[in-house]
DNA sequence: TACTAAATAAGATCAATTATCATTTATATT
DNA sequence: AATATAAATGATAATTGATCTTATTTAGTA
């Protein structure tokens, strides 16, 4: 035995499913608390976390933990590695093309894109 | 008269550029605690988000507010508009490439990377 | 040197998330 | 179908990151 099938756990998938639009955790607690007035919060928070372990769902937050300070300030990449959580700077050339794509396609005024790349750095590769 | 060379101002600048690594908060504070112990954290908070806003240093959270839930899983950007926070998908192409180059360049082993543009979106533009 | 607005230290507060734990329940096994 | 049991729930407490409040101090200037 290892992972049940609780009706929390569908209401909740189907909370993400039909709200669409990112959802944060509150807003799914809030969609579905007046249909079933007794789930609590922390399941919600947990169910989410497990869905988004299982890959049913996907989780945004990008940067895990907490805000970060760059002392370079001009454009350039990130990359976290999932093990160690390090972040380091990928000076890579900034991908201006992108932003006139996304211009063009979506109708919005772009200001400026972030790349963050996941993987495993070096030294966590080797250990 | 209007904004303050302080000498906490100064400290807490020279660490996130001594640190270099991308200190959180407290991790700036804990650095310049032994030598200025009468320092406040409410005070590291504060300059630090000074300092990102007069672009001396770069504020790093890429989609701010809290975490959010997509319930679409296979590989997407974001867009968010800095105007009424709303987080819209953008089904561009995933430009594995990308991938390939950051690998190669760095030794590292990428997993995926994610796309934040950041920008103002059409209902804001028009008001 | 004295004045004044701005910044500080300390601690309270707030919001988001996680942990704890007694109770309930989904599932495997009989 | 009844039972056993590990896993999940609900309720609430605790933690964490970040901001706010207020009396006090201080940088910049007049």
């Amino acid at each position: 035995m290892n992972t049940r099938n609780t009706i929390q756990k569908q209401v909740i998938l189907n909370a993400v499913r039909e709200l669409k639009n990112h959802p944060t955790s509150e807003e799914v607690y809030n969609y579905i608390k007046p249909n079933f007035p007794s789930i609590s919060l922390g399941t919600v928070y947990r169910n989410l976390n497990l869905l988004s372990d299982t890959k049913e769902i996907q989780k945004l937050s990008i940067i895990d933990d907490a805000v970060r300070f760059d002392h370079i300030t001009n454009e350039h990449y990130h990359f976290q590695c999932s093990k160690c959580r390090q972040l380091i700077d990928i000076p890579m050339e900034y991908q201006s093309k992108l932003d006139e794509l996304v211009s063009n396609e979506y109708g919005v005024d772009i200001i400026k894109h972030d790349i963050v790349f996941t993987g495993t750095c070096k030294n966590c590769k080797n250990s």
